[in-house]
DNA sequence: ATAAAACCTAAACTTGACTTTAGGTCAAGA
DNA sequence: TCTTGACCTAAAGTCAAGTTTAGGTTTTAT
């Protein structure tokens, strides 16, 4: 059993925070004593899903829904399976645009070095329609679909 | 040059988005005939770069901030490029933290279809600890760092 | 010529996810 | 015992990124 205190240390998150899921419904049946949250290893468990689901993109009040299919037992395997299924498709879209931003970076990058190397942003500019490298041109391109 | 109506369109994003970007700084210089925006294609490949820079995780202010030195010519050279750095490192590691968010998701669709397939959810709790496939407990654990 | 569609601004409002504040309770060490 | 640090609640505040509203102007199609 650990304190607000240990556990806000261990997740490297504000008390406020974890006060704030709790009042939210994220930490459903935590036991109290004289007043005092004690989380337990569900808890934990809890947090840990909990950091998931934000980082897939879902909100406060989509994980307090997941946090009372679990409460609710066996009958709910299935809309908690199809809501990891949602979040894995959410996750893998965002990693492919987030690839495309890259591309698009990665092109900026050097074209700042090519502009501080060799010239003015005038010359490099001309430059971009037709005679970049063929490599280059293609991120140019993925970042501009 | 195209209306506010058609960026918006070619975009994808409201009309009062576009007026919130100019508003913000966002479209230095940008023409206006009695009164109404006049997008060239230099608004056009601004708009690339905010969502470029937007989707890199950086704010508003920030992509001010960098507008302002695309104006300022030349002598900026060197800061744009840190900032496209900085996003690129960024956006590395947000990657990889999505990385670590798939492999929990997976877990999880796993353990939900076990889950429904041949069981309760206690046998397969009291299954994680140690009868775990290698594969699956690696999966589970890189959630859990 | 006129009416609808598209545009404009300033200012207020919304939303989500926290954080801060104010005022109090509890417990462990000196 | 006392006091200090860790905890508690309710309610208000904050922040970013828009969106909505109200009232007005301009363009375009009939």
């Amino acid at each position: 059993m650990y304190t607000i205190g240990q556990v806000a240390e261990r997740f490297q998150l504000p008390i406020s925070t974890l006060r704030y899921y709790d009042k939210e419904g994220l930490l459903p049946g935590i036991e109290r004593k004289s007043g005092r949250r004690l989380f337990s290893d569900v808890e934990i468990e809890a947090l840990h899903v909990i950091e998931c689901l934000k980082a897939s993109g879902l909100e406060i009040r989509e994980i307090r829904q997941f946090m009372k299919w679990c409460i609710e037992g066996a009958e709910t395997y299935g809309k908690r399976k199809e809501l990891f299924e949602a979040r894995k498709k959410a996750v893998e879209e965002e990693m492919t645009r987030l690839q495309k931003t890259l591309d698009l970076i990665r092109f900026k990058c050097w074209y700042y070095e090519q502009a501080i190397k060799d010239g003015t942003e005038e010359k490099l500019q001309a430059m971009i329609p037709d005679k970049l490298p063929k490599k280059l041109r293609e991120l140019y391109d993925n970042g501009h679909q």
